[in-house]
DNA sequence: CTCGTTACTTATCATTTGATAACAAAATAA
DNA sequence: TTATTTTGTTATCAAATGATAAGTAACGAG
């Protein structure tokens, strides 16, 4: 097997992947948030809670600039934050409940689109599919974050 | 089988990949280009010629704003533009001898570090990732782009 | 030829994002 | 205790990107 084909098939696989992310998100409803916002609020989501330093690192993004992000948030109640107990420079951010009610309004949005991606896959392709996240997963991606 | 489930694993999916994706190009040396710039290059490279309208819709901005990102990289001497000799309105873009040669070494460096990503992979590892790879093409991704 | 459309440019402004210095408070090590 | 490190904030500046108005040149329809 040919590691180079392998490695340009991987490449135009990575852009195809991200031109429908972008598809997928495209003017989601999020009440004017950019997008660098709205990425944050997608790891908060998934992750919480989560310390600005967690953040910081997961977004590749300054800590300064993490905390201003932050501030933005939090004004806009979308986020919410509290001490750790044990360590009180440490800070915890989760989601509010608008917070909370804005994204997963956004993720249903986003998963309509996807299942209109699939509509016309078989129960066989559905476990073909999810066969092929795993292997990828499993084989390329595991070491990786 | 839940597509709800297989929605979510896609998500995580997409998120690794976006990860994997950023490891793979970040501080590659590419001639102090913005990400953009980068981005207009990749794609240039693999669609070449292409024209400037092109260039915009595929990469959601506005001719205007590509209009400005291509006289930075034609002043920086990475692309070279030339006339449809039928329709002279339109332009066709390339990459230069300099372009060429700083993109390659860009998918060199790339390739190397996706190479060290599937290091382990036996010979029927690769064969299950060519065709996992495959398989997403086909089922999920083929009707976009 | 005239008019509307297409392809692209230039100019300008606003917003977003990145980078860095300086600071404060708490934890930890010496 | 004192010094150092960790965690986070505020402030400021620069750069990148997005949005839009106005203009030019060429094409195509009538």
């Amino acid at each position: 097997m040919n590691k180079s084909a392998l490695f340009h098939q991987f490449v135009a696989f990575t852009a195809t992947i991200h031109q429908v992310t972008h598809d997928l998100t495209q003017n989601v409803n999020t009440a004017n948030i950019t997008p660098l916002q709205y990425k944050i609020l997608e790891y908060i989501k998934v992750s919480q809670p989560v310390t600005p330093t967690e953040i910081s690192e997961c977004q590749h993004m300054s800590l300064p600039n993490t905390s201003r992000e932050l501030r933005k948030l939090l004004e806009r109640q979308l986020i919410e934050k509290f001490n750790d107990t044990a360590d009180r420079r440490k800070q915890y951010v989760r989601l509010s409940k608008e917070g909370e009610k804005m994204m997963e309004e956004a993720f249903a949005c986003i998963e309509e689109r996807f299942l209109q991606l699939i509509q016309h896959a078989t129960q066989d392709d559905l476990k073909d599919i999810q066969h092929a996240l795993t292997i990828l997963e499993e084989k390329v991606l595991q070491q990786n974050g």
